[in-house]
DNA sequence: ATATTTCCCGTTACCGTGCACGGTAAATCA
DNA sequence: TGATTTACCGTGCACGGTAACGGGAAATAT
């Protein structure tokens, strides 16, 4: 514990010589000085209490066998004292092992899913400190089986928490039905579902996204065509993370620009010669200045618009992948909207620790996360 | 420790069973499964080196009294088993007291400073979690005296380490030339000066700041004036750490539109009258439809423009004040470039935690943190 | 009346490290 | 050769909680 030096000033000395309590207290001249720290320990308030350590343990983790009489006193002499247990000891002490498995589909280098993963490590080394290990356990998102079995692992190992990213809507909400029976807490990130079980939730405010992505393409003046760029989806059961972003987008374009005309075009992500001659004829049939995609795939885009050799597009995008960074510092991207994955999957660990390892209310259940406007000016400085 | 459940299938044994080492391991179709964590202790070592746990101790430690035998046979086995020190165990065993403090301007509420205190108190918390106590120490921005009594009173308490912003140039590295001679760390946030003490600086690209703001400001198009609101200094000694970036905004006008006129107006920050009166003029001598400002006073304008009524003015600031983000909902500023000094703040007082308590080296000396964008249509997700 | 249960509570053996202390053998000195 | 220093190393307690264990007193059952 920290002592006073020896050789301290008188006015020093006077200043925080006889703090007692731990905390601050603001001196003179609007200097705020730092306390001794008190280090009240369990031992104190049990003598405090007049009952033993074990009574104190009792009533701290509620684990009945205490007089209503003890019970009182000791919450009393906590509050009096300012008892907060030394999480260190505690976590020594106790031998439980807590495990966190994250959910989240397989992905290629360089894909939406990395930057989640590098949340996840980055969770991890915290989680590390509380003595938590995470794992992640990865699915095929276009193969149903392979989550339900990536599901069925995870229940069989019954781990303190889960933190996934829901794809297959029916499928997870019979998961997480599981997990709510079996007292496992889980966070949802990236998207949620319409359901009430869930710990806590960290993604964007999609509807908004879409909205400030209708902005920024604009820039707030009107313009007479937008070219909305999808992807072909041919499987089912698969949810659409997207569609409430495009709702945002559609409705500020018919809000403040009615006569702006919408279109889709759909382009197969994985036959990059249909992709151009999609483009081709896009550009020819009914070409406009404005193109936008409401997934991490703008790059397709692009990639097409530097092969062509075509500027002058305003072109915006969502979500900070190298090949997207690569076109905005190219100029074929004007903008991109990101959101912070990494830090999401950060939170949502974070969320767990906090709940059922350490105990402590969450502060809120539904987190929307910030959204970043990225150009080719600040996007070098992001993460 | 966690044992694999009684009833778990075949496929579950198979798969993570065996597992001894602490980690992950990617088993058939892509999925990740948690390992055991394998809970090596200092004892585990030392048995298998055949010393006692006294010597892996001093090994751990380098506090010498070992032969270079022991030495390199308790580092290979340390190196073999994996052995990770528990650091509950360690903060439980230690009874040092590390003491953090910060060492900012005073404000009043609303003010730029207040950001960097909330960062300031979550890093408080995450302190606290490892044992580790922090303190705020003021003082009057516009008082040198104030800033060296409140050096001189970090310099006796003696902390583990310190974050400052850098304010009064000179006092300042007078006083960091003195922590360094005592071996206390200290690092930089918001701004840092040009010495090679610190241990890690956190803030803001200003050249690039400045250099995103006239892109937003002209929207990339060519603008025939831009006025440039700047707060009008008296004292001296005070560095003025919007100088990089107005140097970058310049560059950025004279780059792309050399044509483009740069003017600057002058603004006492304490007469209201005496700021109208001024911007009266500046839109009678010398209009324009652009106007920014580097410091953190924007509302000073908005406030103007609302007063007046003036609408149709592209109006760019910095920083996210209450004050500013009215005037963005208002629609009297169009976009802020912020930077999350709170996170700032928080990593400052991680860093040290991280170098001076847990010994780990730091990844990144100098930290620039991403700017972000902010209009109306993101503002109220930010943080 | 004794036997048994229930309710409360104190005792105690850890958890994994840090570090002071004391001890032993080899090296140096007298 | 014996005394002392030096270089190494093991032992044991402390750190603040946790939770199993066991026991005493009161309440209830037999």
């Amino acid at each position: 514990m920290w002592k006073i030096p020896e050789d301290a000033s008188p006015d020093f000395r006077e200043n925080i010589g006889y703090l007692k309590i731990s905390g601050f207290r603001r001196a003179g001249s609007g200097l705020i000085v730092m306390s001794v720290d008190s280090k009240i320990t369990i031992n104190d308030v049990a003598r405090a209490a007049g009952v033993s350590k074990g009574t104190v343990d009792r009533v701290l983790h509620n684990r009945g066998e205490v007089s209503e009489k003890s019970r009182a006193r000791v919450l009393e002499v906590i509050e009096e004292l300012g008892f907060r247990p030394n999480v260190y000891a505690s976590m020594l002490a106790t031998r439980k092992d807590y495990r966190i498995v994250c959910l989240i589909p397989e992905f290629q280098p360089g894909e939406f899913w990395e930057l989640t993963e590098r949340g996840i490590a980055a969770g991890t080394e915290m989680a590390l400190k509380y003595g938590v290990t995470v794992g992640t356990v990865r699915y095929d998102q276009y193969d149903m089986e392979s989550f339900q079995k990536a599901c069925a692992g995870i229940l069989e190992s019954g781990p303190t928490g889960v933190v996934l990213a829901p794809m297959f809507r029916s499928e997870t909400l019979k998961f997480v039905k599981e997990l709510s029976s079996k007292g496992i807490h889980y966070v949802y990130i990236d998207s949620k579902l319409e359901e009430d079980g869930y710990l806590a939730y960290f993604g964007m405010p999609m509807y908004q996204s879409g909205y400030l992505c209708a902005d920024i393409l604009t820039l707030g003046a009107p313009v007479s065509s937008v070219n909305v760029i999808r992807i072909a989806r041919d499987k089912k059961g698969l949810s659409d993370p997207t569609l409430t972003r495009r709702t945002g987008f559609v409705d500020y374009i018919s809000e403040h620009f009615p006569d702006c005309e919408i279109r889709n075009v759909f382009l197969d992500p994985k036959d990059r010669d249909m992709r151009f001659e999609v483009l081709d004829r896009m550009f020819e049939e009914m070409p406009s200045e404005h193109l936008v995609m409401f997934n991490s795939r703008i790059h397709l885009v692009a990639e097409y618009l530097k092969e062509r050799n075509i500027r002058g597009c305003r072109v915006i995008g969502f979500d900070v992948l190298e090949k997207n960074l690569s076109a905005l510092r190219d100029g074929y991207v004007q903008a991109l909207i990101a959101q912070h994955s990494d830090q999401q999957a950060t939170a949502a660990i974070d969320a767990i620790i906090e709940t059922a390892v350490l105990h402590r209310p969450l502060s809120k259940r539904d987190n929307f996360t910030q959204m970043d406007i990225l150009n080719r000016y600040n996007c070098d400085y992001y993460l």
